[in-house]
RNA sequence: GCCCCUGUAGCCCAAUGGCAGAGGCAGACGACUUAAAAUCGUCCAAGUGUGGGUUCGACCCCCACCGGGGGCACCA
């Protein structure tokens, strides 16, 4: 994942790049064409209030950060492809999110409505749902309000069940976690829409229902409080001012409260009624905020005997309860216990006797006969607001005119660009700075040719990031957002790195770009990232590294300190890569430590450069081999600090070899030796190349192949085999790797120990395990 | 409350169901040194959170509990 250009590069991207880095660097040293790219994602929020404070333009502190961000990457030997760069805030970059926008627009997928919407007092802009964490911005923390607005929306819904189906291609290749937070974030729940007649009202009420087999223990109704429709039946029902105090209560309920789900249950009676489909009942309609109005329809069929919420709200409100499926349990009514489970439907007239599933299936069937019931799907996900009311994004490419209502900017008048930021106040005031651009705002409409005037929202940052990976393969494509043909050369990502906080935003708004691409006949797949490593966070002391807590760890401090190479390094060996990192466990300096000896192996090489391996002493030879599968399967399962081990083993084999044993003449030493510095230089390229040199070679090291492994050094000739009596280990011999369980066994039973262990005892059973284990069972 | 992950030497972490230790940090000792640093070498330590179960055999699989982390949370 790209980096926002916030200041410059800290722990965490440290971490990141480097695991990437090391990915990348291990398939070119395969031979393989590998597209690593970078860019930053540079629109947002944080330079436009950088640039309130300083008075300047967000541009100018963006790009000063890119350079720094930049030339501490290039430090950091990441291995990018610098000639792929890009910003998403070049109107080179942003002019296709216009274009894909005017796409969607085309199609259906951007539509504006007028609705209530998340709102950041703080950052006064309007927030995605996705945005909206427990209730507070996720940016700022400040508790988000409601408000009615206007608003652009990306109809992220049509593609709800694409972007759950679609989730078996990831299975086993994304991490589980993230796949179940999409999951629980789209929300599919299945069940049954059902409408419910209400007294002196033409039109009823529809209730969404996961249980429709409990209709017949439906014995009120609820509308969530702040919903048009719980006023609308308030009206003109006699209880207008108890509603109005009791809305103005729940309203004034800190958000906290309302999250907590062990808290009293509130409400109020409407005075009004529902007749309930199935029986003819008449049931009391109750307002409560524990119904929420974005979701489903804002109003329930209570099923207090099996529904917990809704026997809370029975027994504070001292309605009916009436139990309708058998579970052979206690009655809830006396125990306050909803019974959710299974069972046969009872009091339910003719579907007594079915059980759940069946009853609820017929119960349906028969309502829809007479339309008043469907089976249908429900989802908790919504269309994505995309709209804000900022600076520093990408403007909405529609005019707004008098005669002909929105009209898209013509492709050809691409980008929309931004005007400067000099002359306007950037603060924020609700409505977007870029509504003061007088000329910037005012145009003439593209249809009729009448004074119209631009629309002054700007886009979502989470456009930008939504299909850049897609730009990366056509930097320098000028007449479209990406070249097909480049686009089927590289993609879709063979391996995606970046942190588990985009989980469900950035990634799940990539997967819609990329399927409605796909639709419009731009793209020939529909998941954008094949597999996808998640990092962990780099922690000190337990907790998130911050300058206000006092704990911050600089990376420009500790690349002084300890260089690029023991940084990276300690980053890849501190543990699996998807663990969080904590510094106070890491080492910087025993990285340096093992750096300089590995280093000093180079120098204790004195054979020339090319002599044949084979001449070398073969003990060594089998351990350089083995160290080189082992590191290979390593790398591709992700277990660098793995592979890491694995090269500390193979140079201390190397050391020991050239202190005590064969020498620095010795062939097998330079092809071990050349094997460190290969293996290294997918973590420590600066000592990789350092090392290549001085074993005579000339540069590059990066681009040197990773060497070819020797099956037969690496399969053992001789392998010992335990053989137990009872589970505990009597001896170990040696034996061929390819003996048979019955070579190995008549082996077992003829050694010494074993025999006088067994000393004629009753035999069970032999397990034979060839060529590990014999266990003698007695 | 529900779901997921996790628990191995003082610490970070390894171990296709088959000898619990690969690697590192910290520590101890020794060699080199006038001394120190660096380097080299040797050593040190847990029986795998607890209790059951499956198995010839369990760190690994199953169940329950405890501790740590994370996600969801009045979603009808």
């Amino acid at each position: 994942m790209f980096p926002y250009p916030s200041g410059d590069l800290h722990m965490g991207h440290a971490e990141a790049y480097a695991l990437g880095d090391v990915i990348a660097r291990y398939w070119v040293q395969r031979g393989f064409n590998v597209l690593h790219p970078i860019g930053w994602d540079a629109f947002g929020l944080p330079a436009e209030n950088a640039a309130i404070k300083r008075n300047s333009d967000p541009r100018e502190w963006t790009y000063e950060n890119i350079a720094t961000q930049r030339a501490s990457m290039r430090r950091y030997a990441c291995s990018f492809d610098w000639e792929r760069i890009l910003n998403t805030c070049d109107p080179e970059y942003y002019r296709w999110n216009q274009w894909i926008f005017l796409k969607f627009y085309e199609r259906g997928l951007a539509y504006r409505k007028d609705s209530p919407v998340n709102w950041c007092p703080d950052c006064q802009t309007v927030l995605a749902n996705e945005q909206v964490v427990a209730g507070l911005c996720e940016r700022c923390d400040t508790q988000v309000t409601k408000k009615k607005l206007t608003q652009w929306y990306f109809k992220i819904t049509d593609y709800a069940d694409r972007l759950l189906d679609d989730m078996e291609q990831l299975e086993g290749k994304w991490p589980e976690k993230v796949l179940t937070m999409q999951r629980n974030w789209i929300g599919k729940s299945t069940g049954a829409k059902v409408d419910f007649a209400v007294e002196g009202r033409s039109k009823p009420i529809t209730i969404f229902t996961t249980r429709p087999d409990t209709l017949f223990g439906a014995t009120f109704m609820v509308v969530a409080v702040d919903s048009e429709l719980a006023r609308e039946l308030a009206n003109g029902s006699g209880v207008e001012a108890d509603f109005e105090k009791y809305l103005e209560s729940v309203r004034s309920a800190s958000e906290i409260d309302r999250l907590s789900t062990d808290r009293k249950k509130s409400g109020i009676f409407l005075n009004r009624y529902a007749i309930n489909p199935v029986n003819g009942e008449r049931i009391p309609i109750w307002a409560s905020d524990y119904v929420l109005a974005d979701y489903g329809t804002g109003a329930i069929m209570a099923v207090p005997a099996h529904d917990q919420r809704d026997l809370d709200f029975a027994r504070a409100m001292g309605l009916t309860v009436r139990v309708v499926v058998d579970t052979e349990e206690e009655d809830p009514a006396a125990t306050g216990i909803a019974t959710d489970g299974n069972g046969l439907l009872i009091n339910s007239d003719g579907y007594d006797g079915l059980d759940v599933k069946a009853g609820g299936e017929q119960i349906v069937a028969d309502l829809a006969k007479k339309s008043l019931a469907s089976a249908t799907e429900n989802y908790r996900l919504r269309d994505w607001l995309i709209s804000r009311q900022r600076f520093w994004g990408t403007p909405i490419p529609i005019i707004h005119c008098q005669k002909c209502g929105e009209v898209p900017v013509p492709e050809d008048q691409l980008p929309v660009r931004l005007p400067t930021a000099k002359d306007l106040d950037l603060k924020p005031k609700g409505v977007s700075p870029l509504a003061t651009a007088d000329e910037w705002v005012n145009v003439d409409c593209p249809k009729c040719g009448a004074r119209a005037k631009r629309d002054t929202d700007t886009m979502d940052t989470f456009v930008d990031s939504s299909w850049y990976f897609l730009r990366f393969t056509s930097v320098n494509v000028n007449d479209k957002p990406f070249d097909l043909q480049q686009v089927k050369t590289w993609l879709p990502v063979d391996q995606y790195v970046g942190g588990v906080t985009h989980a469900i935003l950035h990634l799940l708004y990539s997967r819609f770009f990329t399927k409605a691409l796909f639709d419009m006949g731009y793209l020939d797949f529909t998941e954008p990232f094949t597999r996808l490593l998640n990092q962990g966070m780099v922690l000190m002391d337990g907790s998130a590294m911050s300058k206000s807590r006092g704990n911050l760890v600089r990376l420009s401090d500790e690349l002084a300190h300890h260089g690029v190479d023991a940084i990276r390094l300690s980053m890849v060996f501190a543990g699996p890569p998807e663990d969080d990192i904590d510094w106070k466990d890491v080492s910087p300096s025993g990285s340096v430590k093992f750096l300089s000896r590995a280093w000093r192996i180079a120098k204790d090489v004195t054979s020339p450069v090319g002599i044949d391996p084979s001449q070398g002493s073969i003990d060594l030879r089998k351990v350089t081999h083995k160290a080189l599968a082992d590191i290979s399967f390593a790398v591709e399962s992700f277990r660098f600090n793995v592979a890491v081990a694995r090269v500390m083993e193979l140079v201390n084999a190397t050391r020991k070899a050239i202190d005590t044993g064969v020498g620095g003449g010795d062939a097998a030493v330079r092809e071990a030796a050349e094997a460190v510095a290969i293996a290294l230089s997918l973590v420590a390229p600066y000592t990789a190349e350092e090392m290549w040199e001085i074993l005579g070679h000339s540069p590059s090291i990066a681009r040197a192949g990773w060497p070819a492994i020797d099956p037969d050094l690496v399969s053992a000739e001789k392998v010992i085999a335990i053989l137990q009596i009872n589970g505990k280990i009597k001896d170990r011999i040696e034996v061929a790797p390819d003996i048979s369980d019955q070579e190995l066994e008549k082996l077992a039973l003829q050694n010494p120990q074993i025999a006088a262990e067994l000393n004629g005892a009753d035999i069970k059973k032999i397990i034979s395990r060839a060529p590990k284990l014999v266990n003698i069972v007695i």
